[in-house]
DNA sequence: CAGTGAGCGAGCTTCCGCTTGACTT
């Protein structure tokens, strides 16, 4: 019978924890938070105090119902929650639960190492509950509540939805990261693409080598801008002829010519340069999101739910049940001195001692933004399971993290990399050219990790301009053949969209969310149709940039990306004991009422046009509709679209109703869009709309989309009944290539992608091939 | 597998953060 019981957040955590402390302890997880603030209702006396109310979180009663009764039957209370804010308060709440129960005795530890070693020393040293810290959650907690449930609602009144969407939401980090998609896409609509040009030469030396080098100045004057910048292919011949051609030639001929008739050019200069490059820090929960993204193409969603499976526990068969990582959901790159000092001896041996550093690496804390630190970095838990070791035991892609994760922490207790840069200049009379090359001295840590970067055609030209190939022997004075040149179009370009990776870290670099929530908040946005996701872009839905205005507008002084870097603060300031909770939600609160307050006034009220009332938004049989609220002494109702409609033209399909000659208009049903008759109801002509392929039957007619009555998508003639051609695929106007039919159908299946087919012959031409993904 | 445009008279939604399963389309 135990004495001493333990309590931590997570199972796994309480099973490893359970086998270094042995059987005088019981441990036990809370899985997460235990009590929260009510689901239907904001929860918070605004006038007393912001007074809060805390439930039992639903689901949870078994849990706090044990934690109870082993509270009862154990003298000493570990309460082991994570060493940060919310754990400090789940800690709290821990105590709220079991208070009253007699001989007690409760003690607050903190494990910053899930390692024999770190848990017996804190062990041994328990504390209390840090009120302060406490403190500083619950404004966190109640801070984040009001701001989410008073501005979502005023959503609700402000922006019309579209039937059968989702309810619009609003939060101090989701509306930030819209603000953040919908700002760039501004950016972006807002670029203007410029075209420049530059100019390259091939030289070869006379031991049969040859490498690229870039024109770089003409007279000494920058070929960037002399005699201005270069913008045009026409720009680019003028420069050609003024500076190098001399006659009329072709120009191609005559510029190339006249620098090969030069024969001169030689190496008048070579600049080399030793750069040291780091190993990057072990990973964080958001460097391992990115870092998946980029060279495993996985979702945040899916790297945590893999690396949540590594954390837990893979069957390794004779060794039984192992966690292989550990913590995945951490802002830190701490690593524990233990297993620091282990590694040195693992990569002693295996990469040998060049790649040892002196000392420990250590790695700075991220430039003003507070780390929490409850957890190590990400890193295997034992040097035994390398990648080799456990393939077998897991499937492709969960390999892949691991083995990722490995490889970078590995890299991280390296030596740096040494490189060595070399700068060519090859000159000859006025004209200069240079070329850049990198080598690598000595590999250090890229013997495992190489960095990757992901914009490969920005890259482009600086690829080209640093072609690793230069030739080791070159010898300053040494002559060189011109062998070729080439012109080289560019254009400038636009800042690129964010992934759901590169949005989590532009988040994480000011502040905003926290490990757990990154991939929540990603598929929040996109849950509420704020945004769409096209290869792998997050771009803005028009509700999106609707809501995101609305919200920039009405409430500037918290969605924005500074905001939860100076609410941080302030609750460090409670945590501390330099502020207090009511003080901090006081001098919030005041500001942002006032706003509400005002932004409800000058919500624009829909005014009924009979009697000059509100029209009020209601729910009716078939969904939404605007109704006078003079009702029922006024009973003018209003289709969203008939309000919004009043002052909008018609779309216009440029034909004419072949019924009565009038105009005819794109319309919505509730089969989708069609064309009807801008006269209706007197005229009450309806036709599909086309897809311009003639009907491959009767050809007279051509092919329309329709629905069943079970609303699924079918092709068929424009002219039925008189003709019955039908078919379930898509047609797409693309000739087959055996001249076989006048066009392709549209289709799809698991194994083959998109892919489109001859209705006659069936040649099948692959568009898209399916990503292969396991499980 | 071939329909289309009104009308509707009640009261739903939501936050961020900490943790995992137990549920189906």
């Amino acid at each position: 019978m135990s004495k001493n019981l333990v309590l931590v957040e997570s199972p796994a955590k309480a099973k490893t924890i359970n086998k270094y402390l042995g059987k005088d302890y019981h441990v036990e997880a809370t899985i997460g938070h235990i009590r929260n603030l009510p689901k239907t209702k904001l929860g918070v006396d605004v006038d007393d105090n912001f007074k809060a109310q805390y439930l039992n979180i639903r689901g949870k009663g078994d849990i706090i119902k044990k934690i109870k009764s082993l509270a009862s039957k154990n003298k000493n209370i570990f309460i082991a929650t994570d060493p940060d804010r919310e754990g400090e308060a789940i800690a709290q709440d821990i105590a709220d639960v079991i208070v009253g129960l007699e001989g007690l005795k409760i003690h607050r530890v903190l494990f910053n190492e899930i390692t024999k070693t770190g848990i017996k020393n804190a062990m041994a040293h328990p504390g209390i509950i840090d009120d302060a810290l406490v403190s500083s959650q619950r404004a966190r907690r109640v801070m984040d509540r009001i701001i989410g449930y008073k501005i979502s609602p005023f959503l609700w009144k402000a922006v019309i939805e579209q039937s059968g969407s989702t309810s619009l939401s609003a939060g101090r980090v989701q509306s930030v990261a819209l603000k953040l998609i919908c700002d760039r896409e501004a950016e972006i609509d807002k670029f203007k693409a410029v075209e420049y040009w530059s100019i390259w030469g091939t030289f070869g030396t006379d031991r049969g080598e040859s490498f690229k080098a870039k024109l770089f100045s003409i007279n000494k004057k920058d070929i960037r801008t002399l005699p201005k910048a270069i913008m045009s292919e026409e720009e680019m011949n003028d420069f050609l002829k003024e500076y190098i051609a001399l006659n009329n030639e072709t120009i191609t001929a005559s510029y190339f010519n006249k620098l090969k008739e030069k024969n001169n050019f030689y190496i008048s200069n070579i600049l080399k340069r030793n750069i040291k490059r780091n190993p990057p820090a072990p990973f964080i929960t958001s460097n391992l999101q990115a870092e998946a993204s980029k060279r495993l193409r996985m979702r945040p969603k899916q790297t945590m739910m893999l690396a949540q499976k590594l954390y837990e526990g893979v069957d390794l068969g004779k060794e039984g049940t192992v966690g292989l990582i550990t913590y995945m959901r951490t802002d830190s790159t701490r690593i524990s001195e233990e297993f620091a000092a282990e590694t040195k001896e693992f990569i002693k041996n295996n990469y040998g001692k060049e790649f040892l550093p002196e000392g420990f690496n250590s790695f700075s804390k991220k430039n003003g933004i507070a780390v929490q630190d409850a957890h190590e970095a990400i890193r295997p838990t034992s040097l035994k399971y390398t990648p080799e070791f456990v393939k077998h035991s897991l499937d492709k892609r969960s390999f892949q993290l691991y083995e990722l994760i490995w490889k970078r922490y590995l890299a991280s207790q390296m030596n740096p990399a040494l490189l060595e840069t070399t700068l060519i200049e090859i000159s000859a009379d006025e004209f200069l050219f240079k070329a850049f090359g990198t080598a690598v001295k000595f590999n250090g840590f890229m013997q495992i990790y190489e960095e990757i970067t992901e914009q490969k055609d920005d890259a482009e030209e600086k690829e080209e301009y640093r072609n690793k190939t230069i030739p080791v022997g070159l010898s300053k004075d040494e002559k060189l053949n011109f062998d070729d040149l080439h012109k080289n179009q560019h254009f400038t370009k636009p800042p690129a969209r964010f992934t759901e990776s590169t949005l989590i870290k532009e988040l994480e670099s000011k502040g905003i969310g926290r490990p757990s929530t990154f991939s929540l908040i990603v598929s929040t946005i996109q849950d509420r149709k704020y945004v769409d996701m096209i290869e792998r872009k997050l771009i803005p839905t028009k509700l999106g940039k609707a809501v995101s205005t609305i919200l920039v507008k009405n409430f500037p002084g918290i969605i924005n990306e500074s905001f939860t870097a100076s609410m941080e603060s302030e609750l460090d300031q409670i945590a501390r004991g330099e502020n207090d909770y009511v003080k901090v939600l006081n001098d919030f609160y005041g500001p942002f009422n006032t706003a509400l307050k005002h932004v409800e006034k000058n919500v624009e009220k829909i005014i009924c046009e009979k009697c000059g009332h509100e029209m009020v938004i209601k729910i009716g049989r078939f969904g939404k509709y605007l109704a006078c609220s003079n009702f029922p002494e006024c009973n003018n109702i209003k289709s969203f679209k008939d309000h919004f409609m009043q002052n909008q033209e018609p779309e216009y399909t440029g034909e004419i109703c072949e019924k009565c000659g009038s105009r005819t208009v794109f319309r919505e049903g509730k089969f989708g869009r069609f064309i009807g008759c801008e006269k209706y109801p007197e005229c009450d002509f309806v036709k599909n709309i086309s897809l311009g392929i003639d009907c491959p039957k009767c050809g007279q007619g051509s092919v329309v989309e329709r629905k069943t009555k079970r609303n699924k998508l079918f092709y068929g003639c424009s002219r039925y009944p008189e003709c019955d051609f039908i078919s379930w695929y898509k047609p797409v106007p693309e000739p087959c290539p055996n001249k076989d039919s006048e066009y392709m159908e549209q289709r799809f299946s698991q194994k083959k992608g998109k892919y489109i087919k001859c209705p006659v012959c069936g040649t099948e031409i692959i568009q898209e091939v399916v990503e292969e993904l396991d499980e």
